[in-house]
DNA sequence: CATTATAATTGTACATGTACAATTTATCAA
DNA sequence: TTGATAAATTGTACATGTACAATTATAATG
């Protein structure tokens, strides 16, 4: 693990351990790269994920302070930058309603960038959160990158099979989101009726290398899902 | 304007002006370092803003690399400056529908932080998109930070008024989601029938020093409204 | 000719240091 | 007290430099 990515680590254990609560001060910043022994680009490296992730934000003059988001139950769409450790607090389980090694329909190539006729795994699956529907979720793998998948692995968490086991860097990705009526096909599978609200997302992943290998798309239950989303202003 | 700030829009202009697409590869870290004529920090300060804002990915070892999304028509949810800045090729208009200084209603103040009693703006308005509707909005303003606001201002940009006439560093800012039925009420002026697909989002805008000043709730017109994500980093 | 090992390329992590801008605190005049 | 003004505090911008990891290109090997 980075040294920066181990600092940040370690601030929210102090925030923790401290009980920190929205706008109380962190220690000065010449005071934490003392604590904490680690040079200031480290340190202000550290706190610029920690600010991104939405832990803290900093005012120059003023000091360091603790954010957070007093609303429960919201599920943390997109983490705008690195930590995966967002849902830890729920209980997510997966149903498989199909899972095969298909030619790349007409309709993906273009969102996967693959070639005529190469092949992907198609899975259909059906996701729990804390035992109520969340979501259904259509997702192709393309076999070039990612060689072998079974029914196990569907079941588990696919992503940290693609990290752990195959070693792959998953890197950036590009969301589509609408809103819009059910269709009678999925709102069978939501236990939802035809007409009902749903939003749906479609995502194209890529590893760090810019290849997408992944292109899914997740129908969301509207009464057991909603999201929250900590954003830093200003691009340019 | 700071200089890694200028540094990234020159960026931007050279892939405008080179005519790059997605994959494309840009000069080599020393050689950009050379060409714009900045020190590495200030370089990979702009680049690493390029990277969030989904206009670049770098791979170490590899290169720098254009990053572009293919489809057209979808807004940019996140982006703490309204409409205004990344809708530039569309036409946004606003009608407004109220405008009032009240004292701020009960179920906003635990939103605002505000104190009982504390007068705020109260404003509702319908924001088009190119002649379609987009949204309604209600979004209240604490008169303790925005102390004037009158109607010619909120017809118009609301936030560049904050930022350029007021001198209002905004920060960061708090999303919530959720996609439900629409109540009559609100189905009226997106001229949609109750029942109808809505997405609502909650955002509290905080200032840089960590003051909320600005509550809103938008719901969204499901036919006229998609939205694109360029998201860095992982999840689930 | 495919494979493997090696070297060159290229971006990222990390350290140190200077200057400065925004904020807060202290000081002083009226 | 009040209000202005100066000083101290504190985070950010920016420059330079070293080491290193991931990728790609090249050479060596069977």
């Amino acid at each position: 693990m980075l040294k920066y990515q181990q600092t940040a680590t370690e601030i929210e254990a102090y925030i923790e351990q401290h009980a920190l609560q929205q706008g109380d001060k962190l220690p000065v910043l010449d005071q934490l790269i003392r604590q904490f022994a680690v040079s200031k680009t480290t340190m202000t490296k550290a706190l610029e994920l920690l600010e991104r992730k939405g832990t803290i934000f900093q005012v120059r003059g003023s000091g360091i302070f603790v954010r957070k988001t007093n609303r429960k139950g919201y599920i943390e769409l997109f983490s705008t930058q690195g930590f995966k450790q967002n849902l830890v607090e729920h209980d997510i389980q997966s149903k498989v309603l199909s899972f095969e090694l298909i030619p790349c329909p007409e309709e993906i190539i273009e969102n996967l960038g693959s070639a005529p006729g190469e092949m992907v795994y198609a899975i259909k699956r059906i996701r729990y959160i804390d035992g109520n529907i969340m979501c259904l979720e259509e997702s192709y793998y393309r076999q070039t990158i990612v060689p072998y998948l079974n029914r196990e692995i569907v079941e588990q968490s696919i992503f940290e099979y693609l990290e752990t086991a195959l070693g792959l860097n998953i890197g950036f990705s590009d969301m589509y989101m609408h809103v819009g009526k059910l269709p009678d096909s999925i709102a069978q599978h939501l236990e939802l009726k035809a007409g009902d609200p749903a939003l749906t997302v479609e995502t194209i992943f890529h590893l760090t290398n810019g290849r997408p290998f992944d292109y899914s798309v997740i129908t969301y239950h509207y009464e057991h899902s909603q999201f929250v989303v900590q954003a830093n202003g200003l691009y340019l």
